[in-house]
DNA sequence: CCCAGGTGGTGTATGTCGTACACTAGTGCG
DNA sequence: CGCACTAGTGTACGACATACACCACCTGGG
């Protein structure tokens, strides 16, 4: 009840995920095969079919031998995780030193957004393994690092980046989720989505006294859908560009087209010019915006404001 | 393992969630007094915490009295989704002809947004709740069409407008999802995010290698955080405004901007005017980059297009 | 040779969970 | 009175993770 899924021992899953990984050619159990059956079984028949004792049972051992390696589930599902993101093929970087990506952002971005895509796809199971405190393995540290050095080329701030990275990462998550609903719920029921809906008259009994419903019904926004993950991910991404400009402009606006004299109370820069109008405090729309969001938020620091997190790695 | 949480009988299931609540005042139990309790045990101690058992104690009732009143987990949290959601004040529109919202759509779509925000504060296990065939039941639909008559706004077509809600509910569990798993990892282990991620040393001896993470590190990215909710909802909405804005360009392009006589490959919208420079085949930027990618994508016609879903009402 | 100690696999037991099924007590109606 | 129906109960089953005691085997040291 305390302790649902997390890991007991930190210290123990850091060692498990970044240990070498002994492939001492025994032929009894090892701690890659155990990760492999259960991707295996996970893959298969989803994340509520996966238990110690079927993994167990496929491997040809007791549920019991396998707490001989892996310290329990939650540990095992830290380790199918980075396994899994391996197959994304991002090494390491060779020297600590090595730059931010080349060419534009944005191809990159759609791109990392693409292949976890696909990796979703194939391990449908990834999607219920959020958290924050998840440990992140070598390959999802990597990843990880790979996705930062993308968002990095859009110039923006430090927390900027972080907060593009965690919010198209979201994004692929929630599109993989609502589409692998409507799978599992096809694969499960044996009957196709459309087909089980089609066959709820009852409830379309109900679907009269809505407006807006019947109208996107009538003009087919049921039928002939948009892609959601193409679509989704096509404004994402137009929306953090429109937020490269918008910096861009900002620039502008302190340097050229608000020449007032004097020194922004939010990010400092100063300013000079003609004196004419009302002095002002800020240095641009944005800044005051800013200031005002502060200042709204500190008297109504409401609960859920998500501020001083410091998780590491975890994009998805 | 065949249908791990899906409502054995839909029938009945659209019976429960529109049937006349009757509160006859009987002594006993009745369906709302096990759904308002199913509610307050999920509030208070999380969704793996709500039990048949639990709900049934806290009542002074038997497990499998319960029984008599709902035919199972999977239709009382049904049930569940759709009283909560009736949190948000929606009622029925009053008559089918009612017209899309008015004012602007942006500010009624944030504000739509900000407040499944807030029920999912009040309310952190929605977020688990997802899939394609949950019966909407009232509530739901009366949301979900507050949602679509704001959506409407935009004058996207009926396609884009259904994929707007989506993306928009999507982006709200998403976040909901990110900082509900850190509020509720602190509440089981009694240590703050950032307390217990700073004694990870024995992780951060394996960070050495990875540079953006490095940068961005010392760069505070990690420290000063920016509020994932507001800084996605931005984006997203950007994003969504963005596409508007070049729909009314697409038709501006056509007639006005560039007037050089032919028809659009992509639209095929003709234009005429002075025929000068080199001929072109697209009416617009829009329609080139469009008529790219699909060329990009035909070839590489990836696995889960996730096309012909027809779900109704399950923006989130 | 014996024996201590470590390693790897096993078997049993405990306390969760949802829910099928058979049961009883109360009620209204012919 | 008998019958059917309703609301609530109690027991039981098979799933689940995992704690704990146990045993088979191997290794090294005396």
């Amino acid at each position: 009840m305390t302790e649902e899924n997390m890991a007991a021992d930190p210290a123990r899953t850091v060692e498990l995920l970044w240990g070498a990984k002994e492939g001492h050619g025994r032929t009894g159990l090892n701690l890659t095969g155990i990760v492999a059956m259960a991707i295996e079984v996970a893959d298969a028949d989803g994340l509520p079919a996966l238990s110690m004792r079927r993994v167990a049972e496929r491997l040809g051992f007791t549920t019991m031998s396998l707490y001989r390696h892996v310290p329990g589930k939650a540990e095992l599902m830290e380790l199918m995780r980075d396994t899994v993101v391996g197959e994304l093929g991002v090494a390491a970087p060779d020297h600590p030193e090595s730059e931010p990506e080349d060419g534009d952002w944005r191809s990159g971005m759609e791109a990392w957004a693409r292949a976890h895509w696909a990796l979703h796809q194939r391990h449908p199971w990834l999607v219920h393994t959020a958290g924050s405190r998840r440990l992140p393995g070598p390959n999802i540290m990597a990843d990880y690092d790979r996705a930062l050095r993308i968002a990095e080329g859009t110039g923006l701030q430090a927390s900027e980046v972080v907060a593009v990275v965690q919010l198209v990462g979201g994004f692929v998550k929630t599109a993989a989720l609502q589409v692998h609903e409507v799978l599992r719920e096809e694969r499960e029921s044996g009957v196709s989505n459309s087909q089980w809906w089609r066959s709820r008259e009852e409830l379309f009994e109900h679907m009269r006294p809505y407006p807006a419903l019947g109208r996107m019904w009538q003009a087919g926004g049921f039928d002939e859908r948009e892609n959601p993950f193409d679509f989704g991910l096509a404004r994402t991404l137009d929306g953090v560009e429109l937020l490269i400009r918008r910096r861009r402009d900002e620039k502008c606006d302190v340097n050229a087209l608000h020449p007032h004299a004097g020194q922004c109370l939010v990010c400092g820069s100063e300013w000079d010019g003609a004196r004419r109008g009302r002095p002002r405090d800020y240095c641009s729309r944005a800044c005051r915006q800013r200031a005002y969001r502060r200042r709204r938020s500190a008297t109504s620091a409401s609960a859920g404001s998500g501020g001083s997190v410091s998780s590491v790695g975890s994009a998805f």
